[in-house]
DNA sequence: ATATATTAAGATGTAAATATCTTTTATCTT
DNA sequence: AAGATAAAAGATATTTACATCTTAATATAT
């Protein structure tokens, strides 16, 4: 489905909206560090987040990334667009190039109750409600 | 989700198993032709699967890949065992290694409906169902 | 028996995704 | 101003998925 680089995003985006982080730089050694990331690779992800204007970042020293709480209303299918792109929810579970409901493989009509359950999920959840399920604990960023 | 390799095998076995089809080998050139799928790499996935025992081949003049009608009874889920592995339909949707009902990922509560709807129809739809579906023209396999 | 058609098998090639290394640039501290 | 710190940017490396090429084996037809 949604690539591991857009997962990890996901994750970094969560980690910086958390109460004791948010409007607070946190380098990416502590990132990576924390979600158990390889650094260098979550540091292109972050950029490119940044580039996108979903996160800040500030370089020197006490630099890092950070995001306001103006985050927490951000729908999670932003990241998804700005990483892979939309067309990866809307892919052909059997790898068909056309694959839509005029023109449908064997698992297409089957899926589609999936297909929009996850599409809605990313389009409607924000990262509020994520932050909320890491801070009771019933859900986990790292590993 | 499952590979593009994956869904080429499905899509080659559903296509063996139409009635047209079914006790009549058939050439791997035909059968690349007729789904529009790379020749050589098609070649390799039904070989494997031969090797798996859900296909038989033979060579030689008027030789190819063929099934008889007790594949319409086979479970998809079958395949996708024998070509991604069935972790594939459990992997986390956010890269994590360790993901389950004990250590959720943020997203593993939202879609556990859609993996297991997923899941079940893998493991619960016969090969039939989706031949039927081709022959009344309500879903295709090439392109 | 020989030629031919066809899959099997193994090696190789290509592309995309994932990951790391190195250098540069910006900013902070002293 | 100098040095240190941290992200940005670009280059490179690795891995995995996808695809093709080449040769061998074998069944069939003649």
């Amino acid at each position: 489905m949604i690539s591991k680089t857009c997962g990890y995003a996901i994750r970094g985006v969560i980690f910086l909206a958390l109460e004791e982080n948010i409007n607070r730089k946190i380098g990416i050694q502590e990132i990576a560090e924390e979600l158990k990331v390889p650094q260098q690779f979550m540091g292109k992800i972050l950029q490119e987040l940044v580039r996108k204007d979903i996160l800040k970042s500030t370089k020197g020293p006490h630099g890092g990334f950070y995001v306001n709480d103006s985050i927490l209303e951000l729908s999670l299918i932003k990241i998804v667009e700005a990483i892979d792109g939309l067309g990866v929810l809307k892919k052909c579970f059997l790898g068909r190039e056309e694959c839509s409901n005029e023109n449908p493989c064997p698992m297409h009509d089957e899926f589609e109750v999936c297909r929009s359950k996850i599409f809605e999920t990313f389009e409607n959840k924000d990262i509020r409600y994520f932050v909320e399920h890491i801070e009771d604990g019933s859900t986990f960023l790292a590993i």
